[in-house]
DNA sequence: GCGAACCTACGACAGATGTAGTAGGCTAGG
DNA sequence: CCTAGCCTACTACATCTGTCGTAGGTTCGC
């Protein structure tokens, strides 16, 4: 539904995450998770993230006592979605089978995420099947 | 071991892509594959971005006849590689596992797509089997 | 030998993004 | 009340990227 989901710099993107992760909050505690992942800059700067993505409407500010909360307007769902769909565009001309396999042949995977996966594709293989035959 | 992937903007990786695909090439031709690729720009603009590539070590220009020949420095798979890592990194904290899910979730496969995928993580999973129970 | 065609080196420029400083307003404690 | 602190609105600026235009050298056909 929403119209697009607009681009986001790196650094917005995690602005962004430590909402999701931690819920609304204001430019002073946004500041201080960005500090504990690693992302140290200056209160302005933070302050310059969370208005840039207001514009972009990713995310709301409401005025409590003096100072302003922000809170998410996207899901990470959402965003998570169509940047994942953009890297499949630019790198697989669009098809996710061969990152799949990509991710299965570079990356590693503990057991368990092994069986949950294969849990998964299972499920997936099961639902095709039921729906291909027609009876 | 070579040192860094440089960072590609969205028109240079595509401009490697073409070299990737159609082997060496002239800027007049890279950027007649750009055109059919639906990137219609000025042959200036090509120029640039393969001079840019080149300053980041990505492709390599041979003097062949009048004009250069450029040829890609860095293979695909690199680059790919890398890419990859990062989105797996800013989207799911370098989890491959939820990457794999998500997709799992959100895109299609073929029935032929689904069953590559099977096999190959069973192949993982026989893998892991033989390693860990050591006998 | 000349002009047309082609080639590349530079310089430019706008927009996006990351980062920060300044200035002026509001708040709350004394 | 008045001051010390915190808050936000602006402005600024460097870099990176995508896009070109101009200018000057090279080549090839005639």
């Amino acid at each position: 539904m929403p119209p697009r989901v607009p681009d986001l710099g790196e650094a917005e993107l995690e602005t962004l995450k430590t909402l999701w992760d931690g819920g609304p909050a204001t430019v002073r505690e946004v500041r201080q998770r960005l500090a504990q992942r690693g992302r140290k800059v200056a209160h302005t700067t933070v302050l310059t993230f969370l208005t840039r993505l207001e514009q972009k409407g990713c995310v709301r500010a409401d005025k409590t006592g003096h100072a302003y909360r922000y809170r998410a307007r996207v899901s990470r769902d959402r965003i998570v979605g169509s940047r994942v769909r953009e890297t499949v565009k630019q790198l697989f001309d669009g098809a996710a089978a061969p990152l799949v396999l990509h991710l299965m042949e570079h990356e590693s995977f503990s057991p368990d995420e092994l069986a949950a996966l294969q849990r998964h594709i299972d499920d997936l293989a099961r639902q095709q099947e039921g729906r291909r035959p027609r009876r």
